[in-house]
DNA sequence: ACCCTCCTGTCA
DNA sequence: TGACAGGAGGGT
């Protein structure tokens, strides 16, 4: 499920459940997780959650073992899920790859596919390469431009690179170029000022109303309480191959950039 | 700058 | 049976 929005939801639900708390184990149940030490876990306090780009950092104080602190990094990729308290069995105990247990509550890593990872790192900068947050104050549309300059590769891929933009996937970017009246096919570094400023501003609008809607929900819950985002109502483009244009009237195309699905008007993105 | 692959499941 | 799924690292 999870794009910025998305990873956004989950990390201010968090938030207020986990800090202050104190974790008792961290449990591997997937072989491909591995690599994480969940023995240096054990007696950290969680100081805070953040997100940076679609990483779900939880960040723990040192402990008597270890002085200095650790930052758990969760990446959800395809179908990752992190659900607090899972009192309900809402989810298919087959998925269950990993479960933080903490003083008071437990924090359980649902994954299907096995695509998510889970890691620690002593900083959260280190956990990836990670481009600029397009919600951070430093993402200003002349910043844009420097990045998009020169760039041959089509907009819409352009827009998925985690390491220039940190967040983007395939549903906001189809979305912010919809909005935006920009062809997904065309050269990144052939927009002019006016088109770059436009997709500045669809960029920051599209993911702040996502935010506002809990994000985008295909499946039945998504989020640490096992709810629902409401975005997928606000959808104009994505998914709806075939349905009018919200602008125009004429029919959504769908194609196929770098294997991936890329939903927009050709009358109405130029 | 692309294509494949990692997984598991659903749907036409 | 084959296409496709909200992601991204690795190889060419």
């Amino acid at each position: 499920m999870p794009e910025l929005p998305e990873v956004e939801t989950i990390v201010r639900q968090l938030g207020p459940l986990v800090t202050g708390r104190k974790v008792a184990s961290l449990e591997i149940f997937d072989q491909k997780l591995d690599s994480m030490d969940n023995e240096s876990v054990p007696g950290r306090t969680v100081l805070e959650v953040r997100r940076l780009g679609k990483q779900i950092g939880i960040h723990l104080s040192g402990c008597p073992r270890t002085a200095s602190a650790l930052w758990l990094c969760f990446h959800l990729r395809m179908t990752g899920r992190l659900i607090w308290d899972d009192c309900c069995q809402t989810q298919n105990r087959k998925y269950l790859r990993a479960k933080l247990v903490l003083d008071k509550g437990e924090l359980s890593f649902y994954d299907m596919r096995r695509f998510g990872s889970l890691k620690s790192y002593h900083s959260m900068a280190e956990s990836l390469p990670a481009g600029l947050d397009p919600l951070s104050p430093e993402f200003a549309p002349s910043k844009l431009e420097k990045m998009l300059a020169h760039s041959r590769q089509e907009i819409k891929s352009w827009l998925l690179r985690q390491d220039r933009l940190a967040g983007l996937g395939n549903i906001y970017a189809s979305e912010i170029l919809f909005a935006a009246g920009i062809n997904p096919r065309r050269q990144a570094g052939s927009l002019n000022s006016r088109e770059i400023n436009c997709l500045h501003s669809k960029i920051v609008e599209v993911l702040r109303l996502a935010i506002e809607n809990c994000g985008t929900t295909f499946a039945d819950f998504q989020d640490t309480r096992g709810q629902t985002g409401s975005f997928q109502g606000l959808l104009a483009v994505y998914g709806r191959q075939g349905d009018p244009c919200p602008k125009c009237g004429k029919p959504i195309v769908r194609i196929v950039q770098q294997q991936r699905s890329t939903f927009f008007c050709p009358d109405d993105q130029e």
